[in-house]
DNA sequence: CAGTATCCTACTGGATACTG
DNA sequence: CAGTATCCAGTAGGATACTG
């Protein structure tokens, strides 16, 4: 479902509203290439998850640091918080319908890391040899 | 010292994968997954571009960042710089082969950010009210 | 114009402790 | 288990000045 959005007719030669600094839609870029965010949607995407096994799953990743993305994500309408009341109490983690539109994308700057880190790894090392 | 970890071998998750923390493709995802690449994208993705006109077309980036993103994309091979030596020099950047392919999934980014500010704005808002 | 270096502040983010 | 709050150390990153 796409929005009939009109389409910004701020700046006909400049479409990238992405540039300017204050447009909302840097704030979502910032969110969404975001050091943390693709790791998270790689469990995401698959089933809803609990804090905890996000922690354990992305490594490195600090209590702190998740917490705050994840609210962040969820603010944001992408990542959804479902409580169950139960005794000690279960919190799941998923993607909202708007998150899941972006799951393809997500999978692909991880597939594009992974798919390339030998031959980034030899440009770095080629770059230290000069 | 440190985890020695065969343990996340628990998950059907490549070994090789960037939920792993020290995995390079990590730090590739943490370079192309960063505040300034897709907006650098943006400029390069369209020709070759001099330093100065990068800054200019991306607001709110400091001279610092920008020679630090691109001094790091250079590194790695996404990035190219080409010095005519005239006087005073001028420096282009331009993408490499490798980075190009790239232009996809970074337009992709900035994409979903501007389809989608009015959403996430709207999340955020109905957020606060609770 | 392009780049480096320095200083210095502000904030990121980790560790820890505590509540429900 | 999930979440919040606090402290604080490290560093990201802006402002500025200087070189080629």
């Amino acid at each position: 479902m796409e929005e009939t959005l009109q389409t910004s007719s701020t700046h006909n030669l400049s479409p990238h509203s992405v540039l300017i600094a204050h447009c909302p839609s840097r704030q979502v870029l910032d969110l969404i290439a975001d050091k943390w965010t693709a790791l998270i949607f790689a469990l995401l995407e698959r089933q809803p998850t609990r804090f905890n096994e996000l922690q354990r799953a992305i490594e490195g990743i600090s209590h702190k640091m998740l917490t705050q993305t994840l609210r962040n994500l969820e603010q944001r309408g992408i990542v959804e918080r479902k409580i169950t009341p139960t005794i000690p109490p279960a919190v799941e983690y998923s993607l909202s319908s708007l998150g899941a539109s972006l799951i393809p994308l997500m999978a692909a700057l991880r597939q594009w890391a992974e798919e390339h880190m030998e031959e980034v790894e030899l440009a770095r090392q080629a770059y230290e040899e000069k």
